[in-house]
Formats: C-alpha cells, sequence, structure tokens
DNA sequence: ATAGTTCTGTAGTCTTGCTTACATAACTCG
DNA sequence: CGAGTTATGTAAGCAAGACTACAGAACTAT
C-alpha cells in the first residue's frame, strides 16, 4: 500500500479540542472570507455575534460522524482534506487554504462522509449550520454566487486530477504537482513531507522518492528536509507535457 | 494508450448543427429542470420567451472553444462530459442525465475548458449566458441554492472517483461501476460498448473485456452485444469491497 | 545527551494492466 | 446481400510502480 495513516498519537488531537475565541479582529477575520466579501458590514457585524469561532490547534482532526451538518470557513491557517483507505492509504483531495470554505457536502446534507480534514497549521474556523448557510444565501444571493464560484473552481482541479491519475504516469503527476505547489513561492517546495506530496499525487512514499532522486540526478531540483527547490523549472514542464499518457 | 477517439467520421455531427424547435411543450421542459424547480409558472414563462431551445442529434459535440460562457440545461436526453488525452485516451467525467444542468465551468468565467460533451442520445438543450444565470440567481435564490446542490453533488461524485482511481484496481473500479449502472434497472447494464465502459474506469478497453471475461467465468454476469447483465450481484459486490486498494 | 520519532534513501520481487496485434462476430447502410 | 464499420475476444511482451524490508539522517522532547 501506499502508506499508513499517522495512528492516533502524538500532536494528533480531536475535533473537541477546539476552543472559543476572543472576541477581537472577529469581523476582520469574517471580511477576509471570499464568500461573505459582498456583504456590508452590518451584515457582518449581525452574523458576527451569531457564529461561533473556534481556534483549532496544528494537527487537530475534523472527523464526518461527529456534530451536525456543517460548512466550515477557514479565517485563517491551512486544512487538508482527505481520504483514507481502508488499508490505511491516504489521499489528498484538496488543501484549503485561508479565507475560504470547506465541508461543502454539508450543503446536500451530507457530512464528510469518508472524508477527514486535518490542520495543517493552527488555524481560525467556523462552523455555521447547514440552515444558517442557507438562509444567510437566500438573504444575500452574492454569498450564493461565490460559494458557486468555489464549488465550480473545486469541481474543476478535482477532474485535473482525475484526469491526471487517468492520462499521467507518477512522474508527470510529481512534476506537475511541484511546478503548481512552488508557483510563485519562488521555486521552493516547503512543509510538505514525502509522505505528504505521494498522497497528493496517488501513489507511494517510495514511488515518490524515487522520482524525485532522478530530478535531482538530472539537475531538475534540488531537496532537502520538507524542502524542494527547483532549479530547472523548464525541465519539469517538459516532463509534464510528454507524460500525458500512456505507461508501458 | 487506452482507447482512440472515435475520429470525425459517421454520424458525429458538430454543434453547429444544432437547430432550433418549436414552441409547443416548452414550458414543461423547463419546469423538469431540477435548478428551475421552484420558480412559480409566472416566471417559467417568462424566462420561455427569452431562452432559445435546441436539439442536438445523437453524436453531436459540444467543444468548449467555441461560443460564449454558457451553461447548459439538459431538457431531455443524455449527455456525455469527456475529456480526451493528447494521445486520444478519453476519459468520461460525468453522464449528465435529462433535468439537469452541465457546463457549471461557465459559472466561473470558464469554457469548457479541455472538456468536451457528446449527446448519447438525441436531445433537447438550451444554453443561459453567465449574465443570464447571474442575474437568474439573484433574483431567485433558490436557483442558485439548486445549482450549489447540483455542483456540490457533482464535487462529491467526482471524489469517488478519484479515490477509485487511488485506491482500487481495475477489476474493483468495474465492478463497481457495473454495480452502480445497473443499480435499479433490473440488473442490466445496456446502451454502453466496453469502450464506454473502460473510459468511466479509466482503462484500456482490452482490459475492461479481460475482467469483464473473468466475471462471466465466475458466474457474476452475462454479456450480450452492448448488453451486460449481472446474474449475481453479491459477487460484485463483494470484489468492490476487496479490492479497494492495494494492487500488488 | 539520549531515546524516540519522523523523514529520507535504497533495493529486490512480483503483479497489474498497458501495449501491440490480430480475428471473429454483429450490425449498418447502400 | 455485400462492403464497411463497430463491438468483442484473445494473447504475448514488457515496464511502471506497489509491496516489502531495512538503514541512516534529522529532528524533538525529556
Amino acid at each position: 500500500m501506499w502508506q499508513r495513516h499517522k495512528g492516533g498519537g502524538g500532536a494528533s488531537s480531536r475535533a473537541e479540542e477546539i476552543g472559543p475565541m476572543d472576541e477581537p479582529e472577529k469581523l476582520e477575520l469574517l471580511g477576509a472570507m471570499n464568500i461573505l466579501q459582498d456583504l456590508p458590514e452590518q451584515e457582518l457585524e449581525a452574523l458576527m455575534s451569531e457564529i461561533p469561532i473556534h481556534t483549532a490547534k496544528k494537527g487537530t482532526i475534523f472527523y464526518g460522524s461527529d456534530g451536525p451538518e456543517v460548512l466550515f470557513l477557514l479565517k485563517s491557517g491551512k486544512v487538508e482534506l482527505y481520504r483514507l483507505s481502508p488499508e490505511g492509504k491516504r489521499l489528498t483531495l484538496v488543501i484549503v487554504e485561508q479565507g475560504t470554505i470547506f465541508g461543502e457536502m454539508s450543503l446536500i446534507g451530507q457530512r464528510l462522509v469518508g472524508t477527514r480534514a486535518i490542520a495543517l497549521e493552527d488555524s481560525v474556523i467556523c462552523a455555521l449550520s447547514r440552515h444558517d448557510v442557507e438562509s444567510l444565501m437566500v438573504q444575500h444571493p452574492q454569498v450564493a454566487l461565490r460559494v458557486i464560484e468555489v464549488l465550480a473552481n473545486r469541481l474543476q482541479e478535482t477532474r485535473n486530477s482525475l484526469e491526471q491519475m487517468a492520462f499521467s504516469d507518477v512522474t508527470g503527476r510529481v512534476a506537475d504537482l511541484l511546478l503548481r505547489l512552488s508557483d510563485g513561492d519562488d521555486n521552493v517546495v516547503e512543509g510538505y513531507s514525502h509522505q505528504d506530496l505521494a498522497a497528493m499525487v496517488g501513489c507511494l512514499r517510495e514511488s515518490f522518492t524515487a522520482v524525485l532522486d532522478r530530478f535531482k540526478g538530472s539537475g531538475a531540483l534540488t531537496t532537502g528536509r520538507k524542502r524542494i527547490e527547483i532549479t530547472d523549472r523548464a525541465q519539469l514542464q517538459t516532463v509534464v507535457s510528454q507524460r500525458t499518457g500512456s505507461r508501458g
């Protein structure tokens, strides 16, 4: 199998450990949410008083089974949505950056079915009940439009991943991932282990390392612990376009 | 590679060939759209007069490049959304049944990027411009909620496919597909060639045939031309749960 | 410092399923 | 009804990558 899920040990904690938060910069945080950006300030204030805001320490895992159907707003921090196979393989669905939502399945009356979420960084999160979200959207259609925007984008990206899984081999997928993750960031991919990156392209950690070694050998990149620096972007781009399809 | 895309020959026609439609049962068709089901009849009538309705013969292909960004409403018929690799492999993204929408990327200002759609049956389709859709949703938030419902469901399904590609081998994916496609329909999967079904699970046609033969041999199903009848549902279900993950 | 944990590197074995190459059957259309 | 097209059946060869199994390095916390 690809990789064992890290067991419950260590810093990994539970959703229950989320604690309430003070009232200082709430407004600011809410306004920064992409789905709320069209709301007038007064509306935000009204929301603010109703919505509980929580913090989740790095490593906190949100299980889909507990609690009611809720939509999560990620104010700050970073969250990974992933699935686990029965044997413990992990597959990353999406990395949620601050300012957007996750747990969209709540909008159709489903929880995080088969899906889990883990805080990759200390995060500030609030949870809206399905009912609250719906009435918010009914009263403010612009919010609904933003939600649609997020969903459509995510669907698009997921389809891209699916296409890659189908058409591209591991080498191509890794090259593409590195290019995407480093995009803008000074050609550096930092903070992810091989394990993490392998879960994003859907392969074994060992296979990922092997591909990386080949890239290293050909001078396309440099590696360190949880750090990859791309030194020859063009080379990776070539690989991406070549490796789309056929493996035999 | 998995499969060559059928060339432009034969019945396969172009989007341009879509012709306008008469005015009889327009209202009925509109009302049957899942995203419009909450609209009062008068609104439907108003819409009716504005929206052009077209028909697309079986085999009609919608390219993403032509025309403005539009959201398609599939009144009747069946449409397949798919992608093609540079080498001509086909991957089915989703089969759109009548009464729902497709081309949702238009909602975020993208066309059917890299994606094509083909009418699997003679279909009645209408196209809403992005602007029209947005104003419709702003005026009728219920429509937006329905759109969100569709998007969330589609995202969920796409993630399921991605998970299967990552965790399950071809045998497991085929078993699952057959169970899903035959669900309810009297245990029969009809109208799809091995080629089509292979494109849905993301494998070669030959590989699909091989799996099918094994199932046939073990008495799980019976086959005919473009017809598969499942005779032992339980067996397939067992395969699905066993074949989730690990292939070595 | 020391023990424990996480991360990375490496290597051999084995299976799946892609690739290639036909052959036959069934259907369609003139 | 015959030619062309599409659907299905089969089979041999081969490589990607899953699986297994360690080992050393780097980091972390006591």
